[in-house]
DNA sequence: ACCGGAATCAATCAACTTCAGTCATATTCA
DNA sequence: TGAATATGACTGAAGTTGATTGATTCCGGT
C-alpha cells in the first residue's frame, strides 16, 4: 500500500473510533509495525492526531461526537438498520426508500460493496463518500423537509427501474396494509414496489396500529418486515398470517 | 494511445477513486511509466491532481466545502456568484450545472423565489431547505467526490428538459471554445446545453487559456459569460468576437 | 517502595521502490 | 522532408519499508 492511501486511512480509523490502538492498525493495514509507528509520528507532527503510549488519539472536534453517536446505535431504529444491513449480500443492488429508518440501514452499508439506487438526499450524502458503493441518484421534485425527490420524473424513472430489492419504510401499518403521510410519497413508493423483486420493509414497532393518511399497499405485498423487539404477539401473528416473512430484532440488539 | 485521451483516462480514474497509484495506471493505460509519471506530473501542474510518492490523489470541490464565510466571500468566485445571481429575474427556471462557481451562485439564490434544475448533490443540498425555491433533481450515477449525476440517465432526463436559461461552469477557456475535465461530464453538459434557450458560463479569470483535456463545445454556442475583472483585454476581445455578450465583474465587487 | 517481566519505544541498517533527468527512437504536423 | 513533440528504456539519487537492537515505560506482586 501506498504512503498517502495509508495514512489517510489511519487518519479515518482514528477519526471513526476515537482511539486505535498501534497493533489495531498494524493488523488492519497489512503494514509492519515500524512502518505503522512512523506514520503515526508523522500524523502526530502536523497536528491531525495525538499520539499516545499503545496508539494514537483523535485531535479535535468530531463532525458528530462520539457519545451523540454512542446515543444514536442504542436507539431501535439504529439496530434495525444494522441488522439489515448485514442481511444484504456483498455485490447486490438495492432500491432504498427515503425515511429515517432507512437512512439507518444506509449508515450500516458503508463499507459493503454494493450498487445503491435512491431518491433520498440525506441517504445519497451519507453514501455519496463512500468508494466501494455505486450510488445511483433518483432524480425529481425535491420534497423539502423530507429530502426526497418525487413526482412524475421520479415516477417515471423508478417505472423503468428493476431490482432484486428494496428496503422501504412506513409511516404506519395496521392489518389493512402499509400506510404513509402523503400521496406523492405514496405514488413513488408503489412504484418501486413494482420495480423490485422482493419488498423489505423496516419499521419500529411503534408504527404499528397507526394508520397514516394514504394507504400504500397491502401486507401480502411485503416479502419480508424487519421490526424492533417491542412488537406484541398479537401483531407478530397477523404480519405472519400475511404471509409475511418476519424478523424480530433482539432486544440487545 | 492518444495523449489527451490517455490523461482523461487517468483523471477519470483518479476522480472515481480518489486515489489511483502509479503502478495500476502503467496497468491499466498500457502506457510506459516514464509516460505515465509525465501525465501525472502535467495533471498535477495544471491543478487537476495531488501528486503524491507512488501515485496521485484527487484534489478539488470536496462535497462538503465548509471555509469560513468571511474568507469565502472575498473570493472572485463568490463575487461572480452574487453577480449572477442578482441578475437572474425572480419566478424563473434555472438549470444549474456541477462545479464551485456555479455553487457559489447557488449560495447567492437563496432567498429568491425560483424553479432550480441541478444535477449536483452540493447545490440540492444548499437549496433544499429553501422555501421559496422549488427544486428538481436530476437524477443519474452520482459521480464520487463531485457529487454530480452523470451517465445515461442524466443523459435521458437532461435531453427531454427545456429551460429558458442554463448556468454552466468550465474548467478550461479558450478561443476554440469550452473545455472540461472528463467526457461523462461533457456529454451531460451538452444536453445542458441543447436543453436551455440561453447558455451562461460562470469562470474565473484563472480558466483562460486553460485546455482542460475534453472539448466540450464552441464559444458560439454561449450566449452569455460572467468573468472576474482579472481577465485580460486579449480575451474580453476574443470572447466578444466570438459573439458572446461578456459581463465583468468589478474588482471591488 | 522495589522488582521483574512485558509492552512500547526510538534509532539504525539493508533491501527495495520510486523519482527526476538523460538519451535514443518513434510519431505527428507543417 | 524537417522540426517539434511524445515515448520508452536506463541510471544514479532519494525516499520508504521491515527487521533488529537496546533503552524506556508500564504494571502487578511482594
Amino acid at each position: 500500500m501506498i504512503l498517502d492511501q495509508r495514512r489517510d486511512e489511519i487518519l479515518q480509523l482514528i477519526e471513526q473510533h476515537g482511539f486505535v490502538s498501534l497493533q489495531e492498525l498494524v493488523g488492519k493495514l497489512g503494514a509492519s509495525e515500524s512502518t505503522v509507528r512512523r506514520d503515526l509520528e508523522y500524523l502526530d507532527g502536523i497536528g491531525q492526531i495525538r499520539r499516545t503510549r499503545g496508539g494514537a488519539a483523535y485531535t479535535g472536534e468530531s463532525l458528530t461526537p462520539f457519545e451523540e453517536r454512542r446515543d444514536r446505535e442504542a436507539t431501535e431504529k439504529a439496530k434495525i438498520g444494522r441488522a439489515v444491513a448485514e442481511l444484504i449480500p456483498q455485490g447486490e443492488t438495492i432500491l432504498l426508500d427515503g425515511g429515517t429508518t432507512t437512512l439507518e440501514v444506509a449508515r450500516y452499508l458503508v463499507g459493503k460493496r454494493l450498487q445503491v439506487v435512491t431518491n433520498s438526499l440525506p441517504i445519497a450524502n451519507l453514501l455519496a463518500q463512500q468508494s466501494d458503493i455505486e450510488l445511483i441518484l433518483i432524480g425529481g421534485y425535491l420534497y423539502p423537509r423530507t429530502g426526497v425527490a418525487l413526482g412524475p420524473l421520479a415516477e417515471k424513472t423508478l417505472g423503468e427501474l428493476n431490482v432484486p430489492r428494496v428496503i422501504m419504510s412506513a409511516g404506519g401499518i395496521t392489518e389493512k396494509g402499509l400506510f404513509n403521510s402523503n400521496s406523492l410519497l405514496v405514488e413513488c413508493e408503489r412504484r418501486m414496489i413494482k420495480a423490485a423483486e422482493e419488498v423489505w420493509v423496516v419499521a419500529d414497532s411503534s408504527k404499528f396500529g397507526r394508520s397514516a393518511l394514504t394507504f400504500l399497499c397491502e401486507l401480502s405485498s411485503v416479502t419480508r418486515m424487519i421490526v424492533d423487539s417491542g412488537l406484541n404477539e398479537q401483531w407478530r401473528r397477523v404480519i405472519e398470517n400475511a404471509g409475511v416473512e418476519l424478523t424480530v430484532i433482539d432486544a440487545d440488539g
